[in-house]
RNA sequence: GAGGGUGUAGCUCAGCAGGUAGAGCAACGGCCUUUUAAGCCGUUGGUCGUGGGUUCGAGUCCCACCGCCCUCACCA
């Protein structure tokens, strides 16, 4: 077990005894791998050459992924964030190189502009690409004598992070590859990688090990990426409509603004108990009395509940409020943001459902199999989830592609369709339609419920609950998993909606959506109370309805702010972290949370 | 909380109806200057999640426990 790292610590001591520090210094003027494969692409080099313009010399690193030793002539298999990239150490080239200070040449990198949509690692990112003088920072990594610099090749281990400068060149196969002149180990490896082909695939690792998920798993890496950019979309169509971004307390001495268990913690100086916070509603509508008209928050929230495929202990919900507005605007930059998303993220407004991917899953297993048998290895392009050598810089390609919906893929028909805008319906008039009851018959339905309860289809037990809460039961039950395509869901009953505005012209609904995706709920938005004698009422009504399960208290001081008016609102909130699931097509919540909560191990 | 599934080498997986634990990758030694999951020759590596039990004999059967996954329930 511990003998492969006792192998690379061996090595570790070699790489020291050569004279190199195994765990280098700063890089600087590297280019990426996506970025060298472009400048590649346009020197029109020929298959068997070597370019030797300026334009074609690189500073390249990342992680060494596979190696191919043949002896004098190794060839490497080089990985950063932005792809793949091959990289040829040719004994005789390499050692007629001499010492050099990393940072004191001119390479080809500089060239490389950054575009404006570029993601990590596509184009040169600032303190890349430009050019230091060997004084300027003492610290740089330097590339060993070209004797020693072959001795480091020949002992590097898969997983190592290494440099290199060189030229870029094809081989006679065609492979843009950088023939390496020089060459240093920045970090050492003392653990074997996952294996090279599968990666890591075990679920219970991807999830406590999610740095080695990462670093071998692309595929994970683009998720991660796609999450970063999808919240980058939002704050750009936020700040586009006049809002700020702020943040309030996750230590609360009060919790409100939902109905969940929270997490308790103490403050040991002032002696104080205090909850992680299970929303950031309460104080983000005292940013609206005190004048902030429109702002936002990406709030992690913590609720002490269940955990599921859709449900983690800690998560991330996205909430607005909007001054003078009503949830009618909520609805539209629901779309906004949602549809958007999809669109200028993930590259369409039909999004693949989990189940097409399963399918699409299976069958590229089916054919990677048969592949590897028939054909083995005579096919470069046909690597993993385009890991292979074209890897693909930008991880929506994968996605996008689901939209021309002629790659022989299941019916594009069971793709989710975001294409806005989204059908509106009434709570009551669906209710009616997949319960096949009306919401006023109260006894039908309560004799309903407690069918389902006897039959331990629903937790609820009716005789215990308002009906309003049976309602929703029902609702929950029957009408919620046949909402696949966006869908908003409007009026709610206003017993459920304790901080929302009634409907004018029928008190016993509330001016309420939340919107649902693929059976998932993705949004949920008020045209905000306002009104604080009746605030007071309906959330002192929400604290005697509560079991002896939470301990919530009245929160004064949200009732008093109200007191000095908070304009009429309108106020959204949307699970960033389904968001993700539902865009990036994963199926479960711990596939979008970089660290998911996991049992602490035995 | 209930039910189902799962746990074998660092990784990916085989292991038949109980009969001394296997492959590929990785690693170690050797050969190779155009490889593409490189190849060839040789070698190392496992308290089969943990603890009990049945049996002449348990990775395999039984029980308990632990982790993970799924379904349901709980849960705006």
């Amino acid at each position: 077990m511990s003998d492969q790292i006792q192998d690379r610590k061996n090595k570790l001591d070699a790489v020291r005894a050569l004279g190199v520090d195994p765990y280098g210094a700063r890089f600087p003027g590297l280019t990426h791998n996506a970025a060298i494969r472009a400048a590649g692409e346009k020197l029109a080099i020929e298959p068997g050459q070597i370019n030797e313009s300026p334009q074609a010399r690189f500073r390249a690193a990342g992680r060494l992924h596979l190696a191919r030793d043949t002896g004098k002539l190794i060839f490497l298999t080089l990985r950063d964030w932005s792809g793949e990239l091959q990289w040829a150490l040719s004994k005789k080239a390499i050692e007629e190189a001499s010492e050099r200070r990393s940072g004191a040449v001119t390479t080809g990198g500089a060239d490389v502009p950054p575009g404006p949509t570029a993601l990590p690692g596509e184009a040169a990112l600032p303190g890349e690409g430009a050019l230091t003088g060997p004084t300027a920072f003492p610290g740089e990594a330097v590339f060993p004598p070209g004797a020693i610099a072959w001795q480091i090749a020949k002992t590097l281990d898969l997983g190592d992070i290494v440099a290199a400068e060189g030229r870029l060149g094809r081989t006679k196969t065609g492979e843009l590859t950088l023939w390496v002149s020089h060459l240093t180990m920045l970090s050492k490896c003392l653990r074997p990688p996952p294996e090279k082909w599968h990666g890591l695939s075990d679920v219970e690792l991807r999830y406590r090990k999610r740095y080695v998920d990462l670093l071998a798993n692309p595929e994970s890496q683009r998720q991660f990426i796609l999450r970063a950019k999808i919240i980058d979309y939002i704050r750009g169509v936020l700040h586009a409509r006049g809002f700020i971004e702020v943040e309030t307390p996750v230590l609360q001495p009060i919790y409100g603004g939902a109905a969940a268990r929270p997490f308790t913690t103490h403050h040991n100086t002032l002696d104080m108990e205090l909850y992680l916070r299970i929303s950031p509603e309460l104080y983000l509508k005292r940013c609206l009395v005190g004048g902030l008209e429109r702002v936002y928050e990406f709030a992690r929230c913590f609720r002490n509940e269940g955990i599921s495929p859709r449900h983690n202990p800690e998560f991330t919900m996205l909430e607005l409020y909007q001054a003078y507005g009503d949830y009618h605007d909520m609805m539209e930059i629901s779309e906004a943001i949602i549809a958007g998303a999809a669109r200028e993220v993930i590259g369409s407004y039909r999004i693949a459902t989990k189940r097409e991917r399963a399918t699409e899953r299976r069958s590229d297993g089916a054919t990677e199999g048969s592949d590897s048998t028939r054909n083995r290895g005579s096919d470069p392009s046909r690597g993993r989830e385009g890991a292979g050598s074209s890897a693909h810089p930008d991880p929506s390609a994968d996605a996008r592609d689901s939209d021309d919906g002629s790659r022989g893929r299941s019916d594009a028909s069971d793709a989710l369709d975001f294409t806005p805008p989204w059908p509106r319906r009434r709570y009551a008039e669906l209710f009616g339609e997949h319960v096949g009851l009306s919401i006023d018959d109260t006894a039908a339905v309560r004799a309903r419920a407690a069918e389902l309860h006897r039959r331990k289809q629903i937790g609820l037990d009716p005789s215990k609950a308002d009906d309003a809460v049976v309602i929703g039961a029902l609702f929950e039950h029957y009408v919620e998993p046949k909402l696949i395509n966006p869908t908003f869901v409007i009026d709610y009953p206003a017993p459920l909606c304790p901080l929302t505005k009634r409907h004018p012209t029928d008190a016993r609904f509330a001016l309420r959506f939340e919107c649902f995706v693929n059976g998932m709920e993705m949004g949920n938005a008020y045209s905000e109370l306002n009104d604080p004698a009746v605030q007071r009422e309906t959330l002192a009504a929400q604290l005697r309805g509560e079991g002896d399960e939470t301990m919530a208290v009245m929160d004064e001081d949200f009732c008093e702010a109200l007191e000095y008016a908070m304009p009429p609102a309108g106020g959204l909130g949307i699970g960033i972290d389904r968001l993700c699931m539902l865009l990036t097509g994963s199926p479960s919540i711990r596939d979008a949370l970089l660290f998911p909560l996991q049992r602490a191990p035995g």
